[in-house]
DNA sequence: CTTGCCTCTGACATTGATGTGAGCTTTTAG
DNA sequence: CTAAAAGCTCACATCAATGTCAGAGGCAAG
């Protein structure tokens, strides 16, 4: 498929899947002219590479592990695979913050529904 | 308390700090010649503020929030209430997709690991 | 008073992913 | 064949939080 199909099927833009080929995240074939072809594997691939992007990975980080991803061997998984082990971790961090942020945000919105109870209260009760 | 010492006890930088204030998302009293001064509140009101910043809120979206939290009211809860659910919804969102994400990773992982222990078994074992 | 550290304002720089537009070529549909 | 739609490259713009630098003033200790 070409470029705006694959763009469709995944929800990235255009300009996007061309950065992520700039980057070293995504390869395509040329056509004679110059056009960029894919294959359905790539939608797969681009949904994972948006997901590790949701999750705070650079593009840098995200090519680190890619190796790993499309041929695990020897050499690249003892590193690849350190670094996977660092960004779970990091993820799993970030995970545990946003929940107590979210902890948090429950304790304002109660403490809020709370007041506008005491509010309302000698009006309507 | 003046900025330096804030900045210290938050960890967030001088320049983080008037930052936030330029966006009113923290007050300081000025001294006569014009430097912020904070109280012990402030340490706290800060560390809020940048969980708020890691849960990936805008200080846009901060600003609105803010008021509910420092004088919990009629006129500002019902607008604010609604900001923070909807708020809260999509960190949950965004948590169960990091969640995700990790568990990609995990599995990643363990092919990796088993694509390794394939590759020594037939020298080491 | 001077030295050193802290703070002030204001402005410009940075980073990373993405938007946007120009100018041109390719492909597709009528 | 022609016009519309899609692609190409190159380059500049954007956004948000923060870094950084310059030039000036504040404040405590010697």
């Amino acid at each position: 498929m070409r470029i705006g199909e694959l763009a469709a099927r995944t929800g990235a833009s255009i300009r996007s899947l061309r950065y992520y080929e700039e980057q070293g995240l995504l390869a395509s074939t040329r056509s004679a002219s110059g056009q960029r072809h894919y294959t359905d594997d790539d939608v797969e691939r681009v949904t994972f590479i948006q997901r590790l992007y949701t999750a705070g990975l650079s593009s840098r980080t995200i090519v680190e592990l890619l190796p790993c991803v499309d041929a695990p061997s020897e050499e690249n998984s003892d590193a690849a695979l350190e670094r996977m082990a660092q960004e779970r971790d990091r993820l799993s961090a970030h995970i545990a913050e946003l929940s107590r942020t979210r902890d948090a945000l429950d304790g304002l919105m109660a403490t809020a529904r709370a007041h506008r109870e005491t509010l309302r209260l000698p009006v309507a009760g």
